[in-house]
DNA sequence: CATGAATGAGGCTTCATTCAT
DNA sequence: AATGAATGAAGCCTCATTCAT
């Protein structure tokens, strides 16, 4: 009874295998100078085979961000459900959530964030791109829930709480791909580190409400 | 004797022609779904003749954000040096300028912001990326030299003035990005001036060194 | 375990299958004129599929002229190795090695002078030129030693054995070119076999050494 | 009435500037790869005035044959009638002769061999192939009288006269093509002259008859 | 399941030629 | 006569995708 998990595990194994290489050669080369046949040579399998797992070359693009997604996902879920009541600590948990999430896997985060910006969105398949959609929106919608209490609170600024999870959310993406493409130019040293750490410092003063008010 | 003064006034009509065609193109279909054939039907002009005035299709989609980082630099420069002394002034007129930036031409921005974000900055030839590189390098720097001597008065935050830069650009651009994203998924009204000015609010109490201090 | 085998022998005559198809296509067209596409019909294939043969036009062109070059070359090194001791029995082979040269492929023989006249050798790839340049350089340089040998025996003139061996190429390249120049704007008689026969002939008289020397 | 000549004689220098700086081009860059732009930006003019000279780049690349045909047709026609009535003297003669129409013009004629051997013969207008074909007939004819004339006198080999000039021809064009072809790939020193030398010697051994006969 | 050879549509680009000025 | 910008046909080649083994 253990053989059709056995598969199924294989089966996922796979999956991982060709996911790992995809996201590899497509941080290299990005999404149009990336091939089929580059990908399936990083994941030592044959082009054919790859389509027994994506249905074509932009599903397998998409999917590198699910993962992460789903990860940011849980994440965020948790520091609104579990951490406790203080709107600043949830901050901060949010906060590092996300540096966690760039740490998890750098190479897809900047993949996923040239995903956004871009015309592959339009052209995935319905059922992938509403699953791209309900992580996202689960995700800033449960943000948006944090800045929301922080407000009631009166320990953050009057906005709309779903402009401040689009803000925080926009910071993050906004730093790492401009980091990404300044090193993409020169071979400088790579600041994200630091300049992420400056806008998160530079978000908590700016969203916290005056102490005198 | 007016003869070659015309013959260069209408090259110039021509290229803005074919940047016009190309920036409506670009924006509907993305960089590699649109054809050169399709800007060409557009510019109401011949393939062959696109190539008279750029070199290939990555360099006519690059040459689409010069004009705009030429603006962006104008007015940059004109903050640094023209405004009053008082750096919260500055920044204000800076934030002014990004406005600006983007009503003077919302589609090319987007489009610039993809290729910032995109393989295709590695293809371009030397002298366009340098050009590229050279203004935005600028515009960044004159914000920093902003910064810098609102740190220098006390009145903006303890930070490394060109990580502000950085990140005020990041932050426009992060915003831009991910609500044009979300327009492109969803049709629904579009926030982005709304989020804009809670984000650079948010930026300029960030930024603000507390009146405490 | 004769699978391998078989696929690298369906392989080859899948090459060679082009082969076939590219001669004739050039023969009749020549190389501009030709496209890649005449030669993929005439190979009954698709036109990408050439391409995983060879890796351009050029080199499908200039690969016609191996098969030829080695087979040269292998005539060419027997008779200079194994034929008797005397020069003029071996200038008689060499003739006679020459005349099978040209049946063993008239078509491909006069590609193969095109393209050593030709633009097309400073375009090939530097692993097949040199592939070219070596078969030649062997098969000229034995046919060298063969003169050599036949003028220290006094059997033939004083010249330089390698001027020897360049002209009596020359002179088959020559006549076959010229005469299927002739051909291809009237079409008379062919009488390349006739005048190549004459050309030998002199050829031999003009070499050797006055018995009375 | 010296109006008129002026005119005719400006327009014959035209066409000559446009046939030198053809020359150079296609001699440089050969047929396919030379552009009427590069011709015309050798020629200091603008491609659209190249037709006003020539139908077409065919038309054009065969031109550049007429003048040197005409030259050897000139030069040929000379021996056949005025040499003295020694065979042999008039076999030198006409040895001298291809000398001189190679130093002539040395570019061009490598020009008129590759066109000699290239599919460009099968797409001239008929008129300019007439020409050609008129010009080359005449001079191949007056040499094999020539050759006729020595056999009848008993100092030639019986062949076939028209078979002695094919080879004689064939020989001076196949070492000049042969030669060419090694210089492209190496840049040794270049023993055309030599070659040709020991090429003329052993032709004019081989086709004198024997002393003793 | 995996393979990888084959496909073939379609894109970019070139360039001989034309024609209004 | 000369220009040179514009044309547009056509070629080479790539590569996502399929399918027989």
């Amino acid at each position: 009874m253990g053989i059709r998990e056995r598969k199924a595990r294989e089966k996922e194994r796979r999956r991982q295998q060709i996911i790992v290489a995809a996201k590899r050669v497509f941080s290299k080369k990005g999404f149009n100078k990336a091939t089929m046949e580059d990908i399936a040579a990083e994941a030592e399998l044959s082009p054919g085979t790859l389509y027994l797992y994506f249905k074509n070359k932009e599903e397998l693009y998409a999917s590198l961000s699910l993962r992460i997604l789903q990860y940011l996902r849980i994440r965020v879920e948790h520091v609104h459900k579990e951490a406790g009541p203080d709107p600043q600590e949830k901050l901060e948990a949010l906060i590092e959530a996300m540096y966690d999430v760039y740490d998890f896997d750098p190479l897809t985060i900047i993949n996923m964030f040239h995903l956004q910006s871009s015309e592959t969105l339009k052209n995935l398949s319905p059922e992938l791109l509403e699953q791209i959609k309900k992580l996202s929106r689960q995700s800033i919608g449960d943000m948006a829930r944090i800045f929301e209490e922080g407000i009631e609170k009166g320990r953050f600024i009057k906005a709309h709480p779903m402009a401040l999870s689009d803000i925080l959310w926009s910071l993050f993406s906004g730093v790492i791909l401009w980091e990404a493409s300044k090193n993409a130019i020169n071979q400088d040293k790579d600041y994200l580190k630091e300049t992420l750490k400056v806008a998160f410092d530079l978000f908590r003063r700016g969203v916290g409400a005056d102490k005198g008010d």
